[in-house]
DNA sequence: GTGCGTTTAGCTACTATTTGTCCAGGAAAT
DNA sequence: ATTTCCTGGACAAATAGTAGCTAAACGCAC
């Protein structure tokens, strides 16, 4: 599938509607969420030339836009679409272990919500709550897993799909001995959706071959993460004998690791929301 | 036949598009690769009239000369059909190290071929080679990985839609200690188009645990696997002191697992290529 | 109809990026 | 000797971005 993506200029010249105004109807009604490029423009899918249309038309008949754009949202949201009502059905069919309702929440949140929302909004508190309910034995090993990887496989397709132009190479990587991926991978697909090139590496990554990788893909940084205290140890020792690339610069993150630690070893430290560290990343990149 | 070859002032002509224009899009994009004669100038082939007018055209859309030209060089990056081309194909990006190549090959393989005949043919092999190469200290562990999480992504992709369950459920999940979950993946992918419903739980699983998992979704089978030898030894000890329910056969396999380990623990065995595996457990379900 | 508040597209101002054109100085072709 | 072409840099024009303002169009009460 290869996945053309126009830019602004032609979508108007599809559609007919001027840039302007379509950036409007995206700032008003956020009908429209055109993928970013690597200096913020806009690109847009094929669907989105759809909404377009179809907004078009109905305006062709009488209708206003903020309206038109409702029933756009409303028609494609046959249930839910609120990020908390999804968050809790998430959770619900986590906790009746419900596989194939996990499988449809998911699809719904992705479909109507920007996948940075379903991710902060969603995934992120849903994934929280599985944790805190395996700690506390109110769920299996099991339960936890098919989770991971129901969320793993979405996230995954997301991840998938090339974006033409980007801001830079990112390489993300769990530190040696760290296993918890998933948080990683949802910062890999919000890099992806604000126009970054991501190579994801994965779990349990030794921190040279990490080093040595971004060099030779001429990333513009290295993000590694450690969850758990065992992995950070592991990276500190890592980040100390480690033979730095000046190109290549490394930044830190994960549940363990704390703005002292990073300052430590040399590094920049990433930390917060999804949405802050991405915003803390596109700083950094700058420098 | 003596090729007609243009130069500049030839092609600026015919084309429309000013010399100096032309220089700049091959130094930026380098989408024109004209030859040079002796002395350094450039002679173009009537391909290359024909790349600049579909760039012309492209630009007349509204697109921005260099995307159009990107997408140029996706397009023309030539189009494989055979399994035996498509896995050297893949096998070269990976030597390469080049991920973009990595993921237009694999999603060309997707497109052309029937799955299990990708997971087969090309995904299988380039794995077996990218893990040769690795031992033999061709490959950095970077690398391997790299080729793990892109492989990874495309599977996932095609385990998050949602097929009817025809022949029953089944279960997978690696061995307790056990991280190699590519092949399970796999496997999953293949039952999956045979007609299962699969519930992947994915890398170090405690058995207990996935046997009561198992047997609350009402599964037909539960398939673990064990690849490296420490995790056969504790999948072995799992299997003596867990608590069997009936309903659900356990099936167990791998790259460390062998018949003989199987019988002794009482669970049956299923090995082979993808193909044979799940030609084992239709077989087995019936029984 | 008239008046009033809201909705809407278009416009301006200003910044950043992308892209086309031009120029200088030297080499080759005519 | 004149013209064409090369490289590389400089520069201006075009395109996009954001934010905020304006005025026409519209809905609705009177």
């Amino acid at each position: 599938m290869p996945e053309l993506l126009l830019n602004i200029t032609a979508i108007s010249l599809r559609t007919g509607i001027k840039p302007d105004t379509l950036r409007k109807w995206e700032q008003r009604y956020g009908v429209l969420r055109p993928v970013r490029t690597a200096s913020g423009q806009r690109r847009y899918s094929e669907t989105d030339v759809q909404r377009v249309e179809w907004i078009r038309d109905r305006i062709a008949e009488g209708w206003r836009v903020g309206e038109a754009s409702r029933m756009l949202e409303r028609s494609d949201s046959t249930a839910l679409d609120d990020p908390t009502e999804l968050r809790d059905a998430l959770i619900g069919a986590i906790r009746d272990v419900d596989v194939d309702a996990m499988s449809d929440v998911l699809d719904q949140a992705f479909a109507v919500l920007p996948t940075t929302q379903v991710l902060n909004c969603v995934v992120s508190p849903a994934l929280q709550w599985t944790g805190d309910a395996w700690q506390s034995g109110d769920l299996s090993i099991a339960q936890e897993h098919v989770v991971s990887a129901k969320v793993r496989s979405h996230l995954g397709a997301l991840l998938v799909t090339r974006s033409g132009n980007v801001k830079g190479i990112a390489v993300l990587a769990c530190g040696p001995g760290e296993y918890h991926d998933i948080g990683l991978l949802m910062l890999a697909i919000s890099l992806r959706v604000d126009g970054w090139q991501v190579e994801y590496l994965g779990a349990n990554l030794p921190l040279d071959t990490a080093v040595e990788f971004a060099n030779r893909v001429n990333a513009t940084m290295l993000c590694m993460t450690a969850a758990v205290e065992p992995s950070v140890k592991r990276l500190r020792e890592s980040l100390a004998s480690v033979e730095r690339v000046d190109r290549v610069k490394i930044v830190i993150g994960g549940a363990a690791v704390t703005p002292a630690i990073a300052k430590e070893c040399g590094v920049t430290y990433a930390g917060g929301t999804l949405d802050e560290i991405v915003a803390q990343l596109r700083r950094f990149a700058r420098t």
